[in-house]
DNA sequence: TCGTTTACTGCAACCGTTTGCGGAATTGTT
DNA sequence: AACAATTCCGCAAACGGTTGCAGTAAACGA
């Protein structure tokens, strides 16, 4: 272990620890010769100032922690991209947590984020979370809080979501506009604000025009089973709330051996990979998690940079034309 | 800002601050009576040590690195949950930096890695990298680094691979055990040494025994492509070395409207994810994240535990049947 | 020649924790 | 009652930086 400190160099130069420190922070104070030979030496040493004495020092880390129920799920993937792409360039590290949807993991993680004294955090809550003390706790602490995509139901903190109403409303749109008539409109776990947006968007939009079956699906294979199930009352359309209820139907209709668009006809609210993988593809209301992520960012920095404004955002929605509507 | 720290606790007790340290990690100098007053005041208080000063004293750290070309890619998802979840339960965090394949970023990565004291690196270098003196200063900070998956052609370091040979001849055996007589394999970039080990060995076992037509593709598109264009020559099995080509593989049977395994027989290498979209599910060797997450924590921990001893190791490869062969 | 300004640099305290060592209070031994 | 052995606890230094303040030497003006 031979790591390089101000000390080691300050012995080496004959100077002072302090006279160091201000001639690599480019300090009025030091002479141009005296910060050329210390910089000259630290780059020789390879010196990397110690985050951890900094933190401790100055209370003010570099780091920022994302708790998500899982990185391996079609959404977050570019999320978490998008937003680690930005910490790099901000000079931030990213603490990335997964909770496997299970609270006690996500509270030993929050744990961990404080203990670890980040500067901010990044939140989607569990499918089961309705205890938010953990979250509240953060903002004892003035650790910013963004939660994204799956958010509290809490007044007064800052929520990026996609635009959840937008979406349904348009994908419901494009099916009276295509002129359907029997369509199984498959959501999400109830407990969700994100289901309990879409499918009051949803059915509002549709207004009993068309002959409606609403199901619920917490997973992909709960999803395959009530396609399968509701496929018997010959629905001309399905819709899907999520790319996770989209992979389920897919295999049903598969298994049912239909055709889209002409046996039935599918579209989605998708992130766009999933949709991409059949053909013909899955049109789908687009919900970019790219997007997403850099707004999540930059209101991450307006709260550092001492906004007590708390904001709800959401992002613009696209349709996607496949070919299965 | 409310932190509870070891001075405030023992000044609201009275006692000094090293007497509440010491109660809080259970010595045996301290009373009982004291450890109790000492614990519940912590508790009651939220108390979380701060997980800077503690690496500050005792350049121990906490935290892991984790650089890989990006996390949005199917296979590395499966490997970060797993070694995520290995370093959770062991009391480590981890932070995940992707480099986009570029090697400038990678540089920067490892600088933060460093910056940030961690205490172990797990590392996938990027196609383009040909330089490894970054990972070779890690070393000389006793920062064991644990290669997966793309590893650089280094002797004396941790290597944790897939059995890329191993994976492609039990493919190609499943093939011929089927006794099919005309295969249509499509493999990736024949630059990637992941490439040429899956081919060799897959040519290798097919010997002749069966009818192959070999094509190379860069990604889904290409795969698409390919497939659809050589459907002409009636292949009855389809084999795909990569989730990659497997997603166009299928979007071209699909759009031809062909049956599986009827018209057409598919089998993959692949992690498991893409596989289990389609119905019938396709059969492919697993070539796991998951157990080669654990695989590189558990080295992670050898070497922490002082082992100098280092090793290559690749994962064992399963067949998981599908309905597709 | 003698204050006074200016340009540099160093001292020392501090962030929160760990830990070797020494000291006081308590108990046990003759 | 005197002394040794235990228990229990506090002092202080250290980790690697940052930063307010003070000190020194050179340069300057009168």
């Amino acid at each position: 272990m031979n790591n390089t400190t101000l000390k080691k160099i300050s012995g080496l130069l004959g100077l002072s620890i302090s006279t160091v420190s201000r001639a690599l922070k480019n300090h009025p104070d030091i002479s141009e010769k005296t910060k050329q030979r210390v910089t000259e030496l630290a780059d020789s040493l390879d010196y990397e100032p110690n985050a951890n004495a900094i933190q401790l020092r100055t209370s003010k880390s570099n780091l920022f922690g994302l708790v998500v129920p899982s990185i391996s799920n079609f959404f977050y993937h570019s999320f978490i991209s998008a937003v680690e792409e930005e910490s790099r360039k901000n000079g931030y590290a990213l603490m990335i947590l997964q909770s496997g949807d299970d609270p006690a993991i996500e509270i030993l993680n929050l744990k961990l984020c404080r203990k670890s004294r980040i500067s901010g955090l990044f939140a989607c809550i569990s499918n089961q979370t309705f205890n938010f003390d953990a979250y509240l706790k953060m903002k004892d602490l003035d650790i910013p809080v963004i939660f994204f995509d799956k958010v509290p139901e809490l007044n007064n903190c800052n929520k990026i979501c996609v635009a959840d109403e937008a979406s349904a409303a348009m994908a419901a749109n494009t099916i009276i506009l295509k002129n359907k008539k029997k369509v199984l409109a498959i959501f999400g776990n109830t407990n969700l604000s994100i289901t309990k947006k879409r499918l009051s968007a949803f059915t509002k939009t549709m207004d009993g025009k068309i002959d409606l079956l609403v199901h619920h699906a917490n997973s992909t294979t709960e999803a395959e089973a009530i396609t399968l199930e509701c496929l018997q009352q010959k629905p001309d359309t399905i819709f899907c709330m999520s790319d996770e209820i989209l992979a389920g139907a897919m295999k049903a209709i598969q298994r049912a051996g239909l055709k889209i668009p002409d046996d039935i006809a599918v579209i989605a609210i998708s992130n766009g990979f999933i949709p991409k993988l059949y053909f013909p593809e899955i049109t789908y209301v687009e919900t970019s998690g790219d997007e997403l992520g850099r707004l999540a960012f930059s209101s991450m920095m307006a709260c550092l940079d001492g906004s007590t404004f708390t904001q709800e955002l959401t992002t613009v929605s696209v349709l996607v034309e496949g070919g299965s509507i």
